[in-house]
DNA sequence: TTGTATGCGTTATCAA
DNA sequence: TTGATAACGCATACAA
């Protein structure tokens, strides 16, 4: 391009206040460059990290994402994703809530990654943690630790398929390591009620099991059973041993006394956009995939005391 | 319109599999239904909630978020801005992180919305909360408690609006509070150190200066003093008080201990959104106003212990 | 009620 | 190198 021309045309940019719309450009080249998001939820720790990691990957290759929340509600996650099929996006990332996708018709044009969990229709690429293995692992650490003991197990409703490869993770390592028949207590709980309610009920069942070991499936129960046991003077670690999944607090203050399998959004994330691209790209792999991440396990000091 | 047509038009529908494309009708329309959304990071809390409320806010209206990070970036702020006005978003809520948009050409069919920091250049309706007074009234609280005693300031870059807002509050607190010029401890951080290191920095200078009292203006100082305090084996609340601004976990653990003024993030996302829906609805106010939250303050129980 | 034409702002194509 | 034209898919306006 000569520098005249170059010249003619920045005036002309100016001139007439030119401003390219990309709606346009959009309609023309059929490419939005906008990766559609859905998560259950922003509450969670896990989702901000995993939606951080996604944001970082996809702004490196000069995509935005448009971001949906389905409020853990299925006829809102079908919803979002009719929105985004309809605005044309270039692919989808969603960590289902539904388990059910067989009403909706996802053109073949957009591809889609789900993370966590399977849904029944089409058939996707999947990202998930290894859950089952891991839970089997943290309990073997238990035995390993304290010998012999008493399990309070806090798990959620086993119509979540997270929660059920854990307890069935759980209980299949007590099967394994529990050699003479302890008692082990079971807590079911909803993951998603308050803060306080959790605690409470955990409060309760400590009093009234005194457990040595509390296995809590996920961060919320996990949180509530540190606030339980704080509650009860009980000293972590030293008093009752605590673990089970997920990142507790931001600032890791109660971490070092906890053994944890610490989930990993970054690499979540990483892959469901590496994948996507892939497909948006055109280098497929035929067929779906199924991508598995293990949780890295941490595990806590063991003489109680805070370390930071 | 009558039953026969109706039945044809579906009819068609489903032959031609004809499926609406947002892209031409936003092009026809020149209304994407999106909203442009720019934070500085989704590590913190703050940022993630007030997102949520966002996304509560305009989902309920129909519109969908394009979620944009800056990473406390001003160029990539600028690169964000100017991506989404060439997708003609309906509106932009951004929290600045650079202080200049003189160079950015903002259409005027684009309202803006500016969250918690003001820009030079255009002139934009900014939602904030209020620092200065909420940062009198946090010392105040201290010198009521605890009488004449030593403070240990920890607090960000005064280049940052909102830590300068803040600081000068406590400073001039303390000269109204202060009646026999105790010794202050001021100790500068970077708010985006790593938690370890600001937690090393906040611990030794406990040891050097053995102050009754912390000041931290935001949720990473006041997690750091947090994690300091234990790290010495000092009692929060007994043996040292820790004040300050911000949520430091979401469960709540370590709250009752600790004075904090609290963000409302839930009201700035609300009203950022009503204003920006009364700007893109041609409902002006002619000139853009300030809208200004007031931190709910909350009060540690001064016993020492937990009580969940 | 039905059909036909036009424009939104790009980009791609073909001709000059 | 330049200019003119068509097409993306929808909405609107006007004519039949």
């Amino acid at each position: 391009v000569s520098d005249q021309i170059r010249e003619r045309v920045l005036l002309a940019i100016s001139l007439l206040n030119y401003k390219p719309n990309g709606i346009a450009r959009s309609l023309k080249n059929a490419k939005t460059n906008i990766i559609g998001l859905i998560l259950p939820d922003m509450e969670e720790i896990y989702s901000m990290q995993v939606m951080k990691s996604i944001e970082r990957m996809t702004s490196l290759k000069g995509y935005k994402i448009i971001f949906c929340s389905n409020h853990h509600d299925p006829k809102r996650e079908v919803t979002a994703l009719q929105w985004l099929i309809e605005k044309r996006v270039d692919g989808i990332i969603m960590f289902p809530t539904g388990r059910n996708l067989e009403d909706v018709e996802i053109p073949s044009s957009i591809p889609v990654v789900l993370l966590e969990r399977k849904v029944k229709g089409p058939n996707f690429d999947l990202v998930r943690h290894e859950h089952k293995n891991t839970a089997i692992q943290l309990v073997q650490n238990i035995y390993k630790k304290k010998g012999q003991c008493h399990l309070l197990f806090i798990h959620g409703s086993s119509a979540n398929q997270i929660e059920e490869e854990r307890l069935e993770g759980a209980l299949q390592a007590i099967d394994l390591y529990d050699q003479v028949n302890n008692k082990q207590y079971f807590l079911e709980l909803n993951s998603r009620s308050e803060i306080d309610q959790i605690t409470e009920m955990i409060y309760q069942s400590i009093l009234k099991n005194n457990p040595d070991v509390i296995f809590a499936t996920n961060p919320n129960f996990l949180a509530g059973a540190i606030r339980a046991a704080l509650k009860l003077g009980l000293r972590i670690s030293e008093d009752i041993e605590i673990t089970g999944f997920g990142e507790i607090d931001p600032f890791d203050i109660f971490r070092p006394l906890i053994t944890v399998a610490k989930e990993q959004p970054d690499e979540i994330g990483q892959i469901a956009v590496n994948v996507l691209f892939k497909k948006i790209n055109k280098q497929f792999q035929a067929t779906p995939q199924e991508y598995i991440i293990k949780p890295k396990i941490i595990v806590g000091n063991s003489n109680g005391k805070l370390v930071l």
